[in-house]
DNA sequence: GTGGGATGGGCAA
DNA sequence: TGCCCCTCCCACA
């Protein structure tokens, strides 16, 4: 964890890079607290400087103890103590925030599966919504936040609801299952740092999932048999993204 | 070697 | 809705 290893601590932060150009506000200050919304990591330096770090595509973290490797790289943001360094590449965003804009962003994302938040303020929102598709709201940040495009094919699938019903559609029981579902699997997720949802019984290979098998049902699966069902997985953009759904397993 | 796609999101229009 | 951002990796030459 971040937070074990720089929580509290006086660390070093640099961007090698030259694109992240606010380093010099945090080198040698102490970093208090590493804080996680939804899909964005806030780095608490004090006052007025809250490193904001968002992955997008293409963002990915290298952590490592003792000494820290040469540069290499496209290298955006190091952090480091003498025992542990951390090194982000690719973010989409990769800049010091104030605290209005931290609490800003807080206000603005729904409730997070993995924070322990009441998931009841997004469950309204999608009950109330007569044209926008459940598909469309699972991904969207300010009903739930956290969910992406493979955990949103995924919940629907193994919830068996059509990516298409809209939100007023759903009962209440129905999002209550989904949400227990996000909480536990994104739980999963973060520890395993990798996106399981099948059942051990529905992967081709058994229980324990090789690093090579299968674990989605319908992520990425265009034309492929259904686990459960056999029927070929279809795909269509939704919310401009690629959403994979079984016909069969998810009519309604 | 090259080109396209990818766990995202903000913006213009 | 489409475009951009801008990195990595894979399939395909």
């Amino acid at each position: 964890m971040q937070t074990e290893a720089f929580g509290g601590k006086k660390v070093r932060v640099e961007g090698p890079n030259g694109r992240f150009t606010d380093a010099a506000l945090l080198d040698g200050r102490v970093l208090r607290e590493v804080m996680a919304v939804g899909k964005h990591i806030g780095y608490d330096f004090g006052k007025d400087r809250k490193l904001h770090v968002h992955m997008g595509l293409y963002g990915d973290f290298t952590e490592g103890t003792g000494a820290a490797p040469e540069m290499r790289g496209a290298l955006r943001l190091r952090i480091s103590t003498k025992n542990d360094w951390l090194e982000l590449r690719g973010p989409t965003d990769c800049s010091v925030w104030t605290d209005e804009e931290w609490e800003a962003l807080k206000a603005r994302l729904g409730p997070d599966p993995l924070n322990g938040d009441d998931p009841e303020r997004g469950f309204k929102t999608i009950l109330a919504k007569k044209t926008t598709s459940i598909g469309a709201l699972l991904m969207d940040q300010t009903v739930f936040s956290g969910i992406g495009n493979i955990y949103r094919a995924e919940f629907l699938f193994r919830a068996g609801v059509s990516p298409f019903r809209v939100g007023a559609e759903m009962t209440r029981q129905e999002l209550k299952a989904i949400w227990k579902d996000a909480c536990a699997l994104m739980q999963d997720g973060m520890v395993d740092r990798r996106i399981v949802t099948t059942m051990p019984a529905d992967r081709p290979h058994g229980k324990g999932p090789a690093l090579d098998e299968e674990v989605h049902y319908v992520y990425r699966r265009k034309g492929r048999p259904c686990f459960v069902c056999g029927t070929k997985i279809e795909t269509k953009v939704m919310g401009g993204r690629n959403l994979f759904w079984c016909p069969t397993c998810q009519v309604k």
